[in-house]
DNA sequence: ATCCTCCATGATATAACATAACATTAGCGC
DNA sequence: GCGCTAATGTTATGTTATATCATGGAGGAT
């Protein structure tokens, strides 16, 4: 983690990113846990840090982070996890255990498939595709 | 569309569901419609249709319809969109245009690849998928 | 050094989305 | 009628997200 850390330092000096107190500890945050965190969840625990808390800081740390592929977004419970394939292109899927709340990262693309080419199919130039699935985690599944 | 709605009261029928008027009327809204549509723009036109309009009465309908694959939910958009390829089985995939807001369901499964796939590589068992792809949609790109 | 510009942050307010909890009503089997 | 169940009515509140304008700080141009 602090491994991630430190990568996504290198790469905001490469591309002239700015990655402020706020951003790192967010990306902090994001990185301690394998579950997603929501905004306002990740905004007390910055109060708790001696940050500023009010909603847009939270909001404007994760904008920098998901836009620069730190972070993601999970759609499905309105919240944020920390990237574990970081660099510049990848297809994410996300596993997101019902029992536990873990979230796990895959890789999507595979050799024959892309939602891109179920969009081409279609006549839909694919921009960004959001991959979540909801079940049950390797772990959790040996205890049923 | 007429016809989904026919094809939604049968089922309801065969399987002891209550087609209920708010539940019809529901339907009826996100049929007209290739966008997706959000609850509490579905509540005004409920309201002018003389339903109650507060939000549960929203959210209830659309949990029926989405339970029973009516309707599916828009994570991006936090919206809905009435199903246009009812029927028990079939894991869709969402294109949604940036551009104009149309958003089309495609058939995600293929013979190559699945989430399902992807998940059990990674010891995950998917119970359901989410795939929401944004982008342009034929005719918007080639206005572009 | 002064000013300008750009980017990030501070601060207030409010919008948009969603659910909890409890009351009431309608249909149905008995 | 009585009791059960599913659906709806109603009030209140919780949760997630953004708009807007003010302030500050770093770096370049003159």
């Amino acid at each position: 983690m602090e491994n991630s850390i430190q990568e996504a330092e290198h790469y905001c000096q490469e591309n002239g990113l700015n990655f402020t107190p706020v951003r790192r500890k967010v990306l902090e945050i994001l990185l301690q846990k394998n579950t997603a965190i929501g905004a306002y969840e990740i905004l007390d625990l910055l109060r708790e840090a001696g940050f500023k808390n009010q909603p847009p800081v939270a909001y404007r740390a994760l904008d920098f982070l998901v836009q620069n592929g730190f972070a993601h977004k999970i759609e499905q419970l309105n919240s944020f996890i920390g990237c574990t394939h970081p660099g510049k292109d990848h297809s994410p899927a996300f596993m997101i255990c019902r029992k536990c709340d873990s979230v796990s990262e895959e890789e999507a693309l595979t050799r024959d498939f892309s939602v891109s080419q179920i969009g081409s199919k279609a006549g839909f130039t694919v921009e960004k595709a959001v991959i979540e699935a909801k079940g049950l985690c390797h772990s959790c599944a040996e205890l049923a």
